[in-house]
DNA sequence: TTATAATACGAGTGATAACTCATATTTAGT
DNA sequence: ACTAAATATGAGTTATCACTCGTATTATAA
């Protein structure tokens, strides 16, 4: 039994060989997570499933929830580096077209993979790893709230000379919020037709929320 | 082991003492989960705290899963009443005061015992829970939908005439996962002076998307 | 009162799964 | 080729926990 939970790898790996067995093992424990559920993803599955044995995945893996916050922090990195090369990308853009974009880049996220990424967002919890997840949730909010300063003269009056702390969480949860809860409840909703839906409907939203208000066009 | 995990209660009490026992047994794994945790939970653990034999626990309760089950069934019914109650009394009311109504219940539903929320919201899915809570969700969109389809002629033009079932997702995924994300991950947003600003901008956010755009008022 | 049903009890059982450790194999350095 | 360090192995240990079952107590009703 865990007398701790350590969550941190027990010993470096050095040599290519015992790299690949780390590799293996997270592997595999995605694999078994998103197959059979956590509840089945005993470490002695995991060391079979990936072909090594118990002892050698305990040279790396202190615990089971260590391996899985080793899950965690890769997908999560996947994630944050997608969202960290378009937000850079889209600095520029003005602001509803950059909302668009956010938007788009939160769906396609949450196309992926949509199973590993339930199973972890259940497991997140569990792992410890809350903290570590909220570090890069928060890391977000930063970019996005960077990005509205850079152009504050876009927004609508009132939120011009205000901190945009809070205007930056309704951004970043609304979006993820209405993604996420997508790939959790309503698949149909993500699926192809869609998810389009989804983007224009969010960025609506979003951008009606950041944007001053214009007039209704007259019909031509 | 569970062979088949049951989430119904084996037998029904129907003498007032047994009755009183099952309420125990509710309200200890309520208390254990909020202080302790899952997985410190055990059913020995539970009917202790209860001041119960575990034989008496098996006799109303399967598993352990269905201990939580019940846990968590009794929580949304007590959501439900509240959200129930409010839709039905605010009917008559013009969108934007309406929304503003639905976001404050909101706040008021994640304020109450946001411990037992959050425990519960990571524990539904394993207990088999999911499909009955989306079912409460899904009677949100349908309650929701029902006061927008009411109020048809408020909307901006461009959604006076399609289907709502798209709008009435957006916006009460939006209002649930701003006071659900606030409730988990920034409590000082929920906390006194704040939750009043949330209940505010979120109103802002989804009135904004709903109404027709009006022009910003002329200075006096 | 007495018979019967409902409820309560809790030591014990069986299964599981996390984790250890003594031993074997492979690699790297000289 | 030789040696020491790194890596790999898996049967076995230990602890926990869900769950059962034979028995005791309390309520109902005749």
């Amino acid at each position: 039994m865990a007398r701790k939970t350590l969550t941190h790898p027990r010993k470096e790996a050095r040599q290519e060989r015992s790299r690949a067995t780390v590799d293996c093992l997270v592997e595999a424990t995605a694999r078994i997570l998103v197959k059979e559920g956590f509840d089945k993803a005993s470490t002695n599955r995991i060391a079979e499933a990936a072909g090594v044995s118990i002892g050698s995945l305990y040279q790396y893996f202190p615990s089971k929830e260590a391996l899985v916050a080793a899950v965690i922090d890769r997908h999560q990195e996947d994630l944050m580096r997608i969202v960290r090369g378009a937000l850079a990308e889209l600095m520029a853009a003005p602001l509803e077209e950059g909302v668009r974009m956010i938007a788009a880049v939160a769906v396609k996220a949450h196309r992926s993979d949509p199973r590993l990424h339930r199973v972890l967002a259940e497991q997140i919890p569990r792992t410890g790893r809350l903290a570590h997840v909220e570090g890069f949730a928060r890391e977000n909010h930063r970019l996005f709230k960077g990005y509205l300063e850079h152009h504050r003269d876009e927004l609508r009056p009132d939120l011009r000379d205000t901190d945009l702390e809070l205007a930056a969480y309704m951004c970043v949860t609304t979006i993820e919020a209405l993604t996420h809860t997508a790939a959790l409840h309503r698949p149909e909703i993500l699926a192809d037709p869609g998810a389009q839906a989804l983007v224009e409907e969010a960025t609506r939203l979003v951008a009606g929320y950041l944007l001053p208000p214009r007039r209704p066009r007259r019909a031509a």
